[in-house]
DNA sequence: TAGATTGTTAATCGATTAACAATC
DNA sequence: TAGATTGTTAATCGATTAACAATC
């Protein structure tokens, strides 16, 4: 791909802070305020306001008006729309262990048309449902996957069963993984994984802390 | 800081891998292997080989060798030494609902000498203890932080909830907080925060999705 | 020796920040 | 109008990748 149209692709950096920016577009909108500037976006999320208004630019439908500020209800629906959150988001948790269970059970959604339809574990003792989400067996994963046309998992089981729980997600139709197992995945061309590493997020953790000692 | 001495900091990039490396070393080690080449790591892990030299090149007392690649054991011995993991390292866990508890009885950490020391909620009926990690109430952070000289503390608290248990961690003495609640915590100098953002990760996930849908 | 593998310098890519002109 | 705020171009910073020399 040349890149000759110039379209310039929205950063993953910005992609990131989408769902930040909307959760508190939604606070300031149920607030009542009808525009809000790049510099109170900046200050409530501890970003710069530059990067605020960069960000803004990829998505927005609508300009920000000098001395005014953005529109709070179209930025809204420009990120939503953006995010594909404007439609509902089905997802499946594989693995329905503490995380798994915490995962499936998640508020933090609410802002963001995601359901998550389903865990999945291969211990008879945890089929059944929690708070009304239902938990089947490994087994049914790609009639629930088919039915509902899950496109995304999110891989909560063991290190052990990673790669073959993975391999059966894939099977099933699954594009897109979110892997909490602190392993590297083997997956086929085409489908996507990122990885949530406790481990290294605590190292990071760590890193920043020695730094603002000295 | 100048930075005339040229002593190159360590990348936070870098970091955020050593723990993927380290897994990946006593997994090597306990097959018996003595050395390792960096195209070894890099094909284990999903990364490039030059990064991984550039990478170990940072932390490691001792240079790899042509034609065998790096001590296995030197290499651990340096990573577990830069990551401050020879000694263990004490953390707490704020909110002891499902993603706490999961957190509490992570096994993931196991090469990492991390102790996650307890649990804290201001919820009664969670006060007690899971397989034999304590989950106390709130009111014993202080205590408890202070007489396991904890610096860090994971906060997985409601959303509503998050700033005040945040401040009571500070107040206590924790100088790093990895924060899983949606919010953004306001946090004086001198403490570090990491955001762990399910719905910004998932949003990334999606995004990376729609690209090789092309 | 030849070849595999390392380590390093330079080039590229990506993201943030600085500077500043545009405008309601 | 003047001032607050936006949007954009250029500069900087950080990380990855390419190129290649060094060496066991």
């Amino acid at each position: 791909m040349d890149n000759i149209g110039q379209e310039s692709e929205i950063s993953k950096a910005t992609v990131s802070r989408l769902p930040a920016y909307l959760r508190f577009l939604k606070e300031v909108a149920s607030r009542g305020s009808w525009y809000v500037s790049s510099a109170a976006i900046a200050e409530a999320l501890g970003v710069s306001a530059v990067g605020v208004r960069k960000d803004l630019a990829f998505v927005s439908s609508q300009a920000g008006k000098p001395k005014r500020g953005f529109e709070v209800n179209t930025l809204i629906a420009d990120i939503e729309k953006f995010l594909g959150y404007d439609e509902r988001t089905a997802v499946v948790v594989v693995g329905a262990g503490r995380l798994g269970k915490a995962i499936l059970l998640y508020e933090g959604f609410e802002h963001f048309k995601i359901d998550v339809v389903a865990a999945f574990d291969v211990k008879p003792e945890r089929i059944g449902a929690v708070s009304g989400k239902p938990i089947y067996p490994l087994e049914r994963l790609d009639e629930i996957v088919r039915r509902h046309d899950v496109k995304a998992g999110i891989l909560t089981v063991p290190r052990e069963s990673a790669q073959s729980a993975c391999d059966a997600m894939i099977k099933a139709g699954i594009r897109a993984i979110l892997n909490f197992s602190p392993v590297s995945l083997k997956v086929p061309d085409g489908v996507s994984v990122r990885y949530e590493d406790l481990a290294a997020s605590l190292a990071m953790l760590f890193g920043s802390m020695q730094d603002s000692d000295k």
